[in-house]
DNA sequence: CTGTGTGTTCAGTTTAGACTGAACGTACTA
DNA sequence: TAGTACGTTCAGTCTAAACTGAACACACAG
């Protein structure tokens, strides 16, 4: 058998080496819209879980921004793949917290959701909170502490501080 | 049997009053300063727990903070009674992130940490990691979707801007 | 060399909370 | 009235990550 191989001679290896660099600008240049959008709303979900919310709050909210349209209930949960009950909770935080709101088509039945407009100034909204709390747990315990214990007091002072001015960074935000 | 009182007769509904008022009082005058200082590291354990950390880094940051000496390895299983395991992750973390730093004792084998000077600097850094990580992400999509989606890439520069704005007011505070 | 004290590693356990899905209450339809 | 479609609730399951503790490797003392 022999291994010579003509200007034009294909193997398996060279089909290999076209469909990885066909795949790469695939990669690059025309992956699909479909599977950008897949992408873009499994990463809001990540997102979403590293800022200690729940998974699925984000990956509806990648949803609405990446499609825009109204959603219903029940579309969320056959789109996204969940149960009721987690679109359900999470729709209710959503909600809650500003991000997304409930309207309604009629002649359905069914709740409708969509982005609200500004969705976004509830983060900021949330990372003072936190930020409020802590400085507040920190000052507390400063007042708890009897005046002449002035190093820890030094300490505490220094450490509410740094809320104070993480609070203020976020509502420069704003 | 009568229900008259005189002016000092004392029921059983007065001594749980009198103890509540006490208790408040203990609460905001009285409490033992080991007491605070045991509430505070709880806390810190709480606030980092909110802010993705492990709770037991957050104590062993409480307890620097309260206390300002150089701890060793062993004080700080034993003053948390955590195991040495948790000791060595929590430490490694918090010296990674520069907010405490490993520190030694002539003749003395073991390592000894305390707080760094600016601790606080770095959960700035966090924040802004996790917000810039986001960007990317969000920006990649939209240079993903087609120019002629329109709407699709001005929801998600929306969003976008959103974590950009964050960015700018994290470094605000630097 | 042995023995002791140290910090790290990692396999196993535990725990918190996200997620599911069946049961429920409600509102509309026929 | 019964029947259907809807969203919520909650007890149970599942999963990821914190935490443990025993085994380990290293350094020093004897």
């Amino acid at each position: 058998m022999s291994t010579e191989r003509g200007l034009f001679d294909l193997t398996c290896a060279d089909f290999g080496l076209i469909r990885g660099i066909t795949e790469s600008w695939d990669h690059l240049l025309s992956r699909s819209i479909a599977a950008v959008r897949e992408q873009f709303i499994e990463q809001c979900g990540l997102i979403a879980q590293a800022e200690a919310l729940p998974r699925i709050a984000g990956r509806i909210l990648g949803l609405m921004v990446f499609d825009g349209k109204d959603y219903s209930f029940s579309e969320i949960a056959e789109e996204l793949q969940i149960s009721r009950g987690s679109v359900s909770s999470s729709v209710s935080l959503l909600t809650a917290m500003g991000v997304i709101e409930r309207t309604a088509k009629p002649g359905d039945r069914q709740d409708y959701f969509r982005l609200s407009e500004d969705p976004y100034t509830t983060f900021f909204a949330r990372a003072r909170n936190r930020a409020e709390r802590a400085h507040k747990t920190i000052q507390e315990t400063r007042d708890a502490v009897p005046k002449d214990k002035r190093e820890i007091r030094s300490r505490l002072k220094e450490y509410e501080t740094f809320y104070a001015t993480l609070i203020k960074a976020l509502d420069s935000g704003t």
